[in-house]
DNA sequence: TTTCATGTAACTTCAATTATTACGAATCGA
DNA sequence: TCGATTCGTAATAATTGAAGTTACATGAAA
C-alpha cells in the first residue's frame, strides 16, 4: 500500500498557516503542499470537526488555525486524522485457531504494542509550537 | 496498503516444521497458514538463501528448518525478508526543499527511527527457541 | 448577482502485498 | 527409463487503502 502522509501533510499545512495571519485557501495549501485542493479540504476537514482550524467560504475565506500552538501535539493530530494504522507489518491472521499462530501473534503483538506506545508517547511530547520554534530556528540558520 | 504478513508467516511455518522431523511440502505450509503453495516457496526462497531452511525437490522432498532455533531471531528473520518497511505512516516528501517541510520530516523521522530501534531490540531478542518454548506452553494449558 | 471558496460524492490512479496460473527442472521410486 | 512428486520462477491478476481528479452543490462577500 501507499503510505498514509496525512499526519505529515496537516503538520506541513498548520504552520505555514501560523506563519501567517490571514486564512489560507485550499489552493493555496496545495500548491505549497504538492497535492490537491479536494484532498486538502479532505484532510483538513478532520481538524477542522476537531476545532483545531476553521474554515470559511466565499470572499476572504479559506483555513485559519483556531487551537493554541502549545497545546496541539502530534498525538493530538494523530487522533484526529482517526488514528490510522502505524504498522506496514502484521500478522497474517488475528485470531487464529492455531496454537502455534497464537503463540507467534502474541510475541510480534507484544513487540509491536511497545513500539507504538513509544512513538505515540513521543507524539505527545511534541506541539505545534515546538515545530514552530525549529522551524524558526532553521530559518536562523540559512539566513547566515 | 495491504500489510506485510511475511515475517507472521514464516514464523508460523518454521514452528510448524520445527514440531515434525520430515520435511514439509510447500503444499502442507500452504493448507496451515491458509495461503497458496506458490507464495510458501516465494517467502521461504528467503530463509533457504540465508541458510535457514533448506528444501528438496522429488518424492519426500520439502522444506526443513537446518538453523539452531536458539540462535535464530525475529530480527534475523525480518533481514532475511529484505527489511520491509515497519510503518505504514510517513512524510510526504523525503527531501522537501521547504524549511517548514523540513522541520516537519525532522520531529516525524526522530520518533519513527526511536520507535524503530525499539522494536528491532525487541525483535533481536525474540529467538525461535523462545517461540517454540511459548508454543509448548500454551500447548499443555489447553491440554488441561 | 457574480465571484470566490468550501463541502462532498463518485470515480480513477497508484503502490505494494498477496494470489493464481503456467510451465520448467530436478529427484526418487518402481 | 518412466512417471509421479516437488521445488523454482516468470508472468499476470486480485486486493487494499491512500491519493488524485472531476463535477457540482452550497454558502459568503464584494
Amino acid at each position: 500500500m501507499k503510505k498514509d502522509s496525512r499526519l505529515s501533510s496537516v503538520l506541513h499545512a498548520l504552520l505555514h498557516m501560523a506563519e501567517r495571519d490571514e486564512p489560507l485557501t485550499s489552493d493555496e495549501l496545495a500548491l505549497c503542499m504538492h497535492t490537491n485542493p479536494v484532498v486538502v479540504r479532505r484532510t483538513m476537514g478532520y481538524l477542522r470537526d476537531a476545532g483545531i482550524v476553521s474554515s470559511a467560504r466565499g470572499h476572504a475565506g479559506g483555513w485559519a488555525i483556531t487551537a493554541d500552538l502549545k497545546t496541539v501535539t502530534l498525538r493530538q493530530l494523530h487522533e484526529t486524522l482517526g488514528e490510522p494504522a502505524i504498522f506496514a507489518i502484521g500478522n497474517k491472521q488475528e485470531m487464529p485457531e492455531c496454537l502455534v499462530e497464537q503463540a507467534v501473534n502474541a510475541a510480534l503483538d507484544t513487540a509491536f504494542a511497545e513500539a507504538e506506545a513509544l512513538l505515540l508517547d513521543r507524539f505527545a511530547h511534541v506541539t505545534l509550537a515546538d515545530l514552530a520554534e525549529d522551524f524558526a530556528r532553521r530559518h536562523r540558520l540559512r539566513s547566515h
